[in-house]
DNA sequence: AAAGGCACCAACCGCACGTGC
DNA sequence: TGCACGTGCGGTTGGTGCCTT
């Protein structure tokens, strides 16, 4: 026996939502809250699909939606975490408070793919539309993990002292206690015109990161991959990694875990919500955010714990 | 004024994942 | 352990309105 539909199709309405049906369902929402979306029509007396009503509720009835035209600030914010989380909707709509998933993916479809081709940049990877044959030459350098690495939904600009004239470098960050442990955070920087890159004579390292100027955000097309750690090496990566973002040295924000930051829980799974940077619900009600955050308190205590917890930008 | 093309966006659909039994 | 269920996500579709011819 297959899995039985969601709902029965032949005594549900489907197409545009009539006024009526939206005011039974807010109504209905206001007086017992949301949840149970395959019992709420019935309930609530509407001849539709429980996720029609979900989907519905989400994307236009929800009362902290934020309506109208998407700003400069909103557009550059969509791109950068598009390069950074592909169409990965639901993440980049928890960065944009009042915008949902279903309206980005349509403003990404209909506006911004067009802008980033009119700018001569390929949506999907983020390059330069001529530049794909370039990363043929692209040439590898790998950076100790002591080196400074910033929250990368706000790294921008990453300049490093290996890094020649070639129009892409890949970055790894890795262990300096053990090479096994490669591959974790993982960079490609490709270089666009005739941008500079800046030596730090400050970075023992031979890597800085630094919030960037809108002017190198243009000059520089990063590429960012970012993979899980392993189980195998989730402890010693607490212990011996450090990450640290320039521009915030002077300023001490709250540390973490950086295994807790993209994990959560390990028992829990990942929430990736909270690795982002969300320090409460707000953008995802998974338990894996409550039981990160609550470890994240005492874990903090631990110096070398240095994973930075940054808030996220326009929240 | 009518027809066709196009852009936009709400809504649908199938799938994946987590949870409880 | 396996199954059913509930929910969420991303891709796609279809209706509507605007613009051009």
């Amino acid at each position: 026996m297959g899995r039985s539909p969601c709902c029965e199709k032949e005594h549900t309405n489907k197409g545009a939502w009539t006024k009526e049906e939206d005011e039974r369902l807010v109504n209905y929402i206001k007086l017992h809250g949301e949840g149970c979306w395959r019992s709420l029509p019935k309930a609530a007396g509407l001849l539709r699909c429980g996720k029609s009503c979900r989907l519905r509720w989400i994307n236009y009835l929800r009362p902290d939606l934020k309506r109208g035209n998407f700003t400069e600030e909103e557009d550059e914010l969509i791109i950068s975490l598009h390069s950074l989380l592909g169409n990965k909707w639901s993440l980049i709509a928890a960065r944009l408070p009042g915008r949902t998933d279903n309206e980005i993916k349509n403003y990404w479809n209909t506006h911004i793919k067009r802008k980033l081709y009119s700018r001569g940049i390929d949506p999907q990877t983020h390059r330069t539309i001529n530049a794909s044959s370039a990363t043929a030459t692209a040439t590898t350098t790998t950076v100790p993990s002591s080196a400074n690495v910033a929250d990368p939904l706000k790294l921008t600009t990453i300049t490093n002292k290996n890094m020649k004239n070639d129009s892409s470098t890949n970055i790894i960050i890795s262990n300096n206690n053990d090479n096994n442990i490669t591959n974790n955070i993982s960079f490609q920087l490709v270089k666009i015109g005739n941008d500079t890159v800046h030596e730090d004579s400050n970075s023992s390292s031979g890597v800085t990161i630094e919030e960037a100027s809108p002017h190198h955000h243009q000059q520089l097309n990063l590429e960012l991959s970012i993979g899980l750690p392993s189980h195998q090496y989730q402890n010693q990566l607490a212990s011996s990694s450090s990450v640290k973002l320039k521009h915030e040295q002077q300023e001490e924000p709250p540390r973490i875990n950086l295994y807790q930051q993209w994990c959560g829980n390990v028992s829990q799974g990942a929430c990736v919500c909270y690795g982002l940077g969300f320090q409460t619900n707000q953008a995802c009600c998974c338990r894996a955010m409550a039981t990160a955050a609550a470890t994240t308190v005492t874990k903090a205590a631990n110096e070398d714990d240095i994973f930075r917890f940054y808030r996220p930008m326009n929240v």
